[in-house]
RNA sequence: GCCCUGGUGGUGUAGGGGCUAUCAUGCGGGCCUGUCGAGCCUGCGACUCGGGUUCAAUUCCCGGCCAGGGCGCCA
């Protein structure tokens, strides 16, 4: 690097500090060579400065090498900034001198100009480079505010941030496939939920905890809103019922909205998305009712059947925004559900929904241990496998509640994009495992 | 796993039983002192794989692989 180092990125070079020496750093975008004067857009992590070097300003030799440069090289340059309302952003940089410090190898895979749009499943396999294209990378500094936003707002309400394990012994938990994988000379799988190990730190006694974490999930499905490794946003809390974690995950929600909006504006506009704050609280439905509203649209949905994909995009249509599905029949909620002591049929759970996606569920959950046997039997699951699990409900369970939001289903709301693959660096899918 | 659609230069596309396979972008060369999707001239670069039908297949048929969309699965 010539022991040069950045003294600006390109967003901080603005009028104010026309006439000051600057080094930036970053990749060739575009090359425009007019003949007599030559403008290099220099594209940095936040943004693009333009070089403008007019021929009899600058050292022929300098000249020569910037017509020189080709796309994606990655380049230094040294100069006065200056003024021009001729200029993006009325200022651009009159360069001394250039350093090349990486050359690009063409043909490029795609094109980070985005003249020619490329399918996803070619952006992928060139990740590196999709990612330098600033409404693909708006996506992920959304989605890092967001979890910054998730963390401070569960700090802030006293959670307790813990990490459990993913090399899990059984797939006892039922419902989802598990990727099977080797441990030794045994066999374990990989987690797809911390949700056990959330509830036995209740017993521990942390009181609130929170994890964000991936899950793994070996279902073969193929659709733009499920992946086989995503992050899910956990969390448990003793004490409290369904109702009082809706309402902390609500405010969670609208936080970190509030957040992204007032942090992520420029993204916001790359990306073409108008966020909408939501107001609260969210209206809840209940699912007998979400039945109702589905039928009267003519999707055929009966009691005691989890959502269709009908029913999920009938009931997009005439909710919009975020809402909650309440009271869902304990028999198609997991076996730690709370029933409703009044009805059992019913339980303490929710979902929660934007538009046609599931974001979120939760329940209160079975803190009672018999109560708790006696439904994975029901359920047909082995007890003997949850020996350890079932061990932290004999020696004083609080009762508690909580949820998993999921992280890149959020992202979806927040940024508008309609593929899952769209929120994750280096998605993993039924066909896809590289990069 | 099922259904539908597709696979043509690096990328994104048009087309089509025999002809120099279309266009854009890109890349190479040339011109051009205010570009900002720069412009103009010029050149380069492609029919998914296997089998079948046919005098002839990139084109039609069958199968594989891969992709896009939909559904299912997804406590």
């Amino acid at each position: 690097m010539n022991n040069w180092r950045r003294t600006k990125y390109s967003r901080e070079v603005k009028p104010e500090i026309s006439g000051e020496e600057v080094t930036v750093m970053g990749w060739a975008h575009e090359i425009r060579d007019l003949g007599g004067i030559i403008f290099v857009l220099l594209r940095d992590r936040d943004g693009i400065i333009q070089i403008t070097a007019p021929s009899k300003k600058i050292d022929k030799d300098l000249f020569e090498n910037l017509r020189k440069i080709r796309k994606e090289s990655v380049i230094a340059v040294k100069g006065i900034v200056q003024n021009s309302p001729k200029a993006p952003g009325g200022v651009e940089v009159i360069p001394h001198s250039l350093a090349v410090l990486n050359e690009y190898k063409q043909p490029l895979p795609l094109d980070p100009t985005e003249k020619v749009r490329a399918e996803i499943d070619t952006r992928l396999d060139s990740r590196f480079l999709d990612l330098r294209k600033p409404a693909v990378n708006a996506i992920f500094k959304i989605k890092s505010r967001m979890l910054h936003s998730i963390r401070l707002f569960l700090e802030e309400n006293e959670f307790l941030e813990i990490n459990t394990p993913k090399l899990v012994a059984s797939a006892t938990e039922g419902g989802t496939e598990l990727f099977p994988i080797t441990y030794f000379e045994r066999e374990a799988f990989l987690g797809q939920s911390p949700q056990l190990y959330k509830q036995i730190m209740m017993s521990a006694g942390f009181d609130r905890v929170y994890e964000i974490a991936p899950i793994f999930r070996a279902e073969e499905h193929d659709t733009l809103r499920h992946l086989n490794e995503v992050i899910s946003i956990d969390i448990e809390a003793s004490y409290m019922n369904h109702e009082d974690v809706m309402d902390i995950l609500e405010k969670l929600v609208v936080q970190a909205i509030k957040d992204v909006r007032k942090n992520c504006s420029a993204q916001l506009d790359v990306l073409g998305h108008e966020l909408e704050i939501p107001a609260t609280p969210f209206e809840r439905i209940r699912y007998e009712d979400m039945i109702d509203l589905v039928n009267s649209e003519g999707v055929s949905l009966d009691y005691g059947e989890d959502m269709s994909r009908a029913a999920e995009k009938a009931m997009g249509e005439i909710m919009g925004g975020y809402y909650f599905i309440i009271d869902w029949p304990s028999s198609i909620k997991p076996f730690y559900v709370m029933p409703d002591e009044k009805n059992p049929e019913k339980s303490f759970s929710f979902d929660l929904m934007y538009r046609d996606l599931e974001i979120s569920s939760g329940a209160m959950r079975v803190h009672k241990h018999d109560l708790l046997v006696d439904r994975i039997k029901k359920q047909g699951l082995n007890v003997d496998s949850f020996e350890k699990y079932l061990a932290s409900f004999e020696y004083g369970m609080p009762p508690h509640a909580g949820w998993g939001l999921g992280a890149e289903r959020f992202n979806m709301s927040l940024t508008g994009v309609n593929n899952i693959r769209e929120t994750v660096l280096f998605p993993r899918d039924r066909r896809r495992l590289t990069p």
